[in-house]
DNA sequence: CATGAATGAGCTTTCATTCAT
DNA sequence: GATGAATGAAAGCTCATTCAT
C-alpha cells in the first residue's frame, strides 16, 4: 500500500505518476522496470518517489489493485447475475468486458495481463496468494453448474479446462492487440473487431474446429 | 552467429559451454541471465566468452538455433509425410513430439518455450523476424489442406486459429510441467501422463467443450 | 541551541520530543539516528522539527546539556563539599551518583556515556571543546588535594590518572549494564549490585590487583 | 575472504587499496565508511572493488585478519612462553608489543582497536564469534595461575578484572595517541614515551593509586 | 507556528563488455 | 587463442534538510 503522502497528492500529479509507472511496467515488465525512468518520466525527484511508495513492489501492487478496481467498471450486468445466463453467454460477456477495458486502457490492460502471463513470477505469486485460488474456485463452480445444466460435456477434465481458459484469456488480448496494432481505425470499426474476436473465441471454445 | 573460435573448440568444451548457458537462460530468463554465472559454470575465462560470442544476444540466438535443430530429431515419421495423415493426427504427433522432447530435455524445452511465451520481447522478435512467418505459413498450409479435405470447419478464421494453436502449445507444456512437478514417477507413468495430456488437448481443439 | 520556538512549546510536548530523541540517539548512536524516526515517534511534522532545532547536531547538543543538568540532581551532598571528605570517599560518591542516575534513567545515561566512549567523534569533540577541560581541571584539583593530604601516592602521573578515571567511568556503566541485562531484579537487589560494583572499582583504583 | 583477484594484484596496488581502506575505516568507522571514497582514494573503478571483495563486510574482515596477522610480528619472546614469567611481566610485554605495533602502524592500530571499543556492533560480534570468548578464557587462565602463585590478590572478582583489563587496553592506545598527537618527536623520545606509558599502566594495575 | 511534500546527493551492489598481456 | 583485471553506467533505496502553504 502506498503511503498517505501519495493519496494526498493533487489528482493530476497522482495520475501522471500512475500513468508513467503503468507505462514503464507495461513496456519493461516488473524486473526490468526502472524507478529512475519512472521518476524522470513523471518529473519528480527520486526521493519523492520513496515518499509515496515503500518500494518497487509497492507501486506495482498498487497499480494492480487500481487495475482490478478499474476493471470492475467494465463488468456488464450479465456478469452480476451469473445464475441467469448460460455458461457461454457469461464467458462472452466476460471477454467482452475485458476487451472493452483493454481497448480504452491499453497499457493498463497490458500490465494487468502480465499477472496471468507470468503466473510463476514471485511478485505475482505474492499478489495472488489468495486471489488466484479464489478465481479458480469461481471458474470451477461455473463449470460444474454448466455441466449440471447440460451446457457443457460432462466428460471434460475440469482443472485442465480452467488452465486453458486462463491461457486463452491472455491469448485473446494479445491477438486483439496485434491485430489492431499500428492502425487507427475509427471507433465503430474497432467495436466490430472486438465483437468479432470475442465471438471467434466463444465459438472455438464451444465447438472446437473439427467438423461436426 | 558465434565467432569461428567457438566452432574450433573441442566438442566436449563446446558442449559444456552450451549446456551451462542453456541452464542459465532456462533458470533466469534472457534478461536476468548472468554471463558471470555462465563463465563460472563452464569454467572458462570471461574474455574467452567474448572471443566465442559477440555478446549475450549472440549466445542466446545460437542456443535457439541449436534447439530448433535438436527438436528435429524428435519429429515423428508421421510429421515427415504430412500429406498422408489427417490434421488432428498430425497435431497429435506434433504435440507428442514436443512433449517427448521436453521430457528428455526439460531445460532446453523450457528455454525453447520462452520464445513463444514472451513473443513480444525484443530479443524474441528479433530471432523470429522471418522464422515465425515461416512457421505461420506452414500452419496455414496445413489448415487449408485440412479444410479442403473436410476435416476442419471451413468457416474458421485462419490467423486466429494459428494464434490459438501456438498459445495452446505453450499452455500444454506448462500444464504438463506443473502437473508432474515434484513427482518422480517412473517412466511408464510419465508416458501415460504425456499421452493423456495430449489427448485432452486434441479433443478440446477438435470438439470444444460444448454439448454436441 | 534550539530555537526560541522550541522553548515556547508546552512542557508536555517539549518533554515528549526530548524523550523520543533521547531514545533514538541511545539506540542508534549519533550517526545512525534518524530524524524521520524522531518526528514519527514524537508525532510532530518534519518541518516542525526544523523550526525547533537548527539541525541534527542542534538537538543532540541540547540533549547533552539537558543530561548534564539532570545529572546535577543526583549529586550527593558529599560531593557538594568536596573539602570535607577523602578522595576515595568522593570518588565512591561520584560513581554511586552516576549509577543511581543510570539506574533511574537508563537511556539518558546511555547517550550521556557515548560522549566519553566516542570522545574522538567530531560531534563530541565539538561538544566538549571547553567542557572537557573544565572537567579535567576539577579532577586535577581533587587529585592534587588528595596528594597533599597523603591519601594518594605523590608519584602518580596526573594527566594519565585522569584519563584512566574517565575511561573506568565508562567501563563501570558498561559492566553494570551487562551484568544486569535481561534481569528484572527488584529494587533492593539492584541497589546491592550497584554498591558492589562501585566497591569493586574503588578497591581496584585504590589498591590495584597486586599482592600487597 | 577477498576474491582471488585481489591476491593476484601487484603488491603495490594491493597495498594501496588496503591502506586506503584502512584509512577510511579508521576515520569513519564501519558504518560510515564509504566505498565511494575508498575507490576514489585508491584510484580504482567501483566495479573493480567488487571484483576484489564480495562486499563491505568482506574488506573489513580482511583488514582485521591482516591486522591480527601483522600484530603477531610484534609479539615479544616473553609472551611466547607465558609460563616462565610472572603476570605483570607478561602484561607489560603485551602492552609494549601493542604499543610498538601502534607506533609503527598508527591507522591500523586505530581500526584494530575499534573491535574492542565497539564490541557490541554486529560486525564485530560476527568477527569475534569465538575469538572473544577464547580471549577471555586465556585471560582467566593467566589470572588464576597468577593467583595460585601469589602474584595477585586472591579476593579479586575475575570477570570484573578481565573487563577492566580489556577496557584499559583500549585506553592505553588512546592515551598514547593523544599524548603524541601532532608532535614529531624523534624515535628515541617516542620509545621512551612508550615505555613510560606502559610502566604507568602496569604500576596502576598492580598497586592502584592509594598510599600503601 | 504547523505542516508535510520536495529535493538530490549519497549509499552499496551488479553487470555486460573491453582491453592489455 | 586464452586470460582475467578494468570499467562505469545503472540499479534500488535512504536521509538530512528546505520550501511553499
Amino acid at each position: 500500500m502506498p503511503k498517505e503522502t501519495f493519496f494526498n497528492l493533487p489528482d493530476e500529479k497522482r495520475a501522471l505518476i500512475e500513468a508513467t509507472a503503468v507505462s514503464e511496467f507495461a513496456t519493461h515488465g516488473y524486473d526490468n522496470a526502472s524507478i529512475n525512468r519512472i521518476v524522470a518520466g513523471a518529473k519528480i525527484a527520486k526521493g519523492s518517489f520513496y515518499q509515496y511508495f515503500h518500494d518497487k513492489k509497492d507501486v506495482y501492487k498498487h497499480l494492480m489493485a487500481r487495475i482490478a478496481e478499474k476493471k470492475l467498471d467494465y463488468i456488464s450486468p450479465v456478469l452480476q447475475n451469473p445464475g441467469d445466463y448460460d455458461f457461454f453467454t457469461l464467458l462472452q460477456a466476460a471477454y467482452r468486458s475485458g476487451l472493452d477495458f483493454a481497448r480504452e486502457n491499453p497499457q493498463i490492460a497490458l500490465i494487468g495481463n502480465q499477472v496471468f502471463k507470468h503466473r510463476d513470477h514471485p511478485i505475482h505469486q505474492e499478489i495472488f496468494k489468495e486471489g488466484q485460488d479464489a478465481g479458480k474456485a469461481f471458474y470451477e463452480q461455473l463449470l460444474r453448474l454448466a455441466i449440471a445444466r447440460g451446457e457443457i460435456r460432462p466428460d471434460i477434465d475440469i482443472p485442465f479446462v480452467i488452465h486453458i481458459l486462463n491461457t486463452l484469456n491472455v491469448a485473446t488480448f494479445e491477438y486483439y492487440f496485434e491485430s489492431i496494432k499500428g492502425n487507427d481505425f475509427n471507433m465503430t470499426e474497432i467495436d466490430d473487431d472486438v465483437m468479432d474476436t470475442v465471438d471467434l473465441f466463444i465459438d472455438f471454445i464451444k465447438n472446437g474446429i473439427g467438423t461436426p
